[in-house]
DNA sequence: CGTCTTTTTGAATACTGTCAATTTAAGTGG
DNA sequence: CCACTTAAATTGACAGTATTCAAAAAGACG
């Protein structure tokens, strides 16, 4: 069963080509995927990913601002991002959130969920989306057979591990311009790697949400994307950014003399 | 093999009641283990717990100021503290460390290296210590053949995950009182879990490294400590602390009109 | 086209960091 | 046993950075 308090239902948005396909709606087919590999099936030897293919995981898709799961919600999947953005953030006890992560294509959330059984926090898609629901029992169940599928499942939690560290190492030890520099550099790789432009993109996310994410005030992200450009190593429109000097905001990060 | 840089030679110390057995010095039973309601077999069937006990991982003890392993260093065991207290950090590029975090008697260490195979963080014993060691691969083994295992295994590093999220936010939206407050409250509860005080302790660690862990000077630190002895929260001597007004405290915590 | 949200910018404030000096404790060696 | 050295912690004064409060501009949306 659905948690019933966040799985809005599922809205497919014009059933392309799906008459003909006798499961129900879109599943997915990772060996096919093209996303294979960033995602879940990466470095997996092909007779697993069979295996991955013939739990036929689900598809969802959701319009921007929908909630994906809710912090307490029961813990049943973990999803992989398809197309889109989301934002995975914490409540904190006076109604504050705390923005925890932004995912895109091919990556994992959720896996804060398995500790407690119920997740940790909360998803959001930040434009219309689209996610992989995989059953974590299931994928349980298959990787008892598999030591590759349970190594890559550890592997994947472990990566969730050390990219909080490194932004904890950001949050503990770097000022708002090293701070947003790491921030612009990821996203610049990130999307790098799934094929679009390392200079020029759009930001998902507004203001307020990369300040959360980065612990630093609406206000300060604002001044310091000005002075970035007053430093000729952006060129900033709004959400729409130009990294004109990628070495230059390399340097932003690397000379901290703290 | 041992990672040569960093396996410093095991001194055994006082070789008590080894004679008789069989195996290489101390080896860890852990369905007879006073932790084991902390440590890994937490939760686990009594079955699984007898293949634990058949692996016998080896201890290890360390004087304080030893490294157990190393940024870098191959990875080849998670380690559960058996006594004393360590921290772990990271190594940033220009030589500062960050403190990541700080583990005690039943706490599991070193999972982040299962990502890439090599130790993402540093471990250091804070005190004279002692660690079981146990052998990822080998687990990995085991916990093919026992769902149990498995799900204990993935819940240790999913705890992992929330356990950073908590302090992501820590560093993120709080302020110096609300940090120190929440570490103090943090060690206090785990003391208590293992049978210690809850209202005073002696901390193991120095200012700058609880500054490190909290994102603040070590100045700061020793002013916020100052501040709530002053507010009569606290005694403090250095590094004994007497928690006066445990309820206080937490309001320290929750009262954030930020 | 008006409303609401997001972003930018300014000015003043508050908090934490920096630098420096002092105290205390712990060790070292004569 | 005491002088000496070293490390850790405390405290003060000042500087610097980020936050807060406020206002205006620019889009986004119905």
């Amino acid at each position: 069963m659905f948690a019933a308090t966040i799985e809005a239902p599922v809205r497919l948005s014009r059933p392309r080509a799906s008459e003909a396909a006798p499961a129900p709606a879109l599943t997915t087919n990772c060996s096919a995927c093209h996303l294979r590999e960033l995602c879940l099936p990466h470095g997996m030897p092909s007779e697993d990913l069979g295996r991955l293919d013939a739990l036929g995981f689900a598809r969802r898709r959701l319009p921007a601002g929908r909630q994906l799961y809710q912090a307490g919600d029961r813990f049943q999947y973990i999803y992989a991002v398809r197309s889109g953005t989301f934002k995975s953030s914490l409540a904190l006890a006076d109604g504050r959130e705390q923005v925890s992560g932004f995912h895109m294509a091919g990556e994992l959330m959720g896996l804060d969920g398995v500790a407690q059984g119920r997740h940790a926090s909360s998803a959001v898609a930040l434009e219309d989306a689209e996610v992989c629901a995989i059953p974590y029992a299931t994928l349980m169940d298959l990787s008892s057979g598999s030591a590759a599928l349970q190594h890559v499942v550890s592997r994947l939690m472990s990566r969730e591990i050390v990219r909080e560290h490194s932004l904890m190492m950001l949050l503990g030890s770097m000022n708002a311009e090293e701070r947003l520099a790491a921030f612009l550099l990821n996203l610049s790789q990130r999307l790098k790697a799934r094929g679009y432009s390392a200079h020029e993109f759009h930001l998902r996310m507004s203001r307020a949400e990369i300040g959360s994410y980065l612990g630093m005030k609406l206000e300060t992200v604002s001044r310091t994307f000005s002075s970035f450009q007053q430093q000729r190593l952006l060129e900033v429109d709004k959400r729409h950014i130009r990294i004109v000097d990628l070495p230059g905001l390399t340097r932003a990060l690397e000379v901290q003399a703290h």
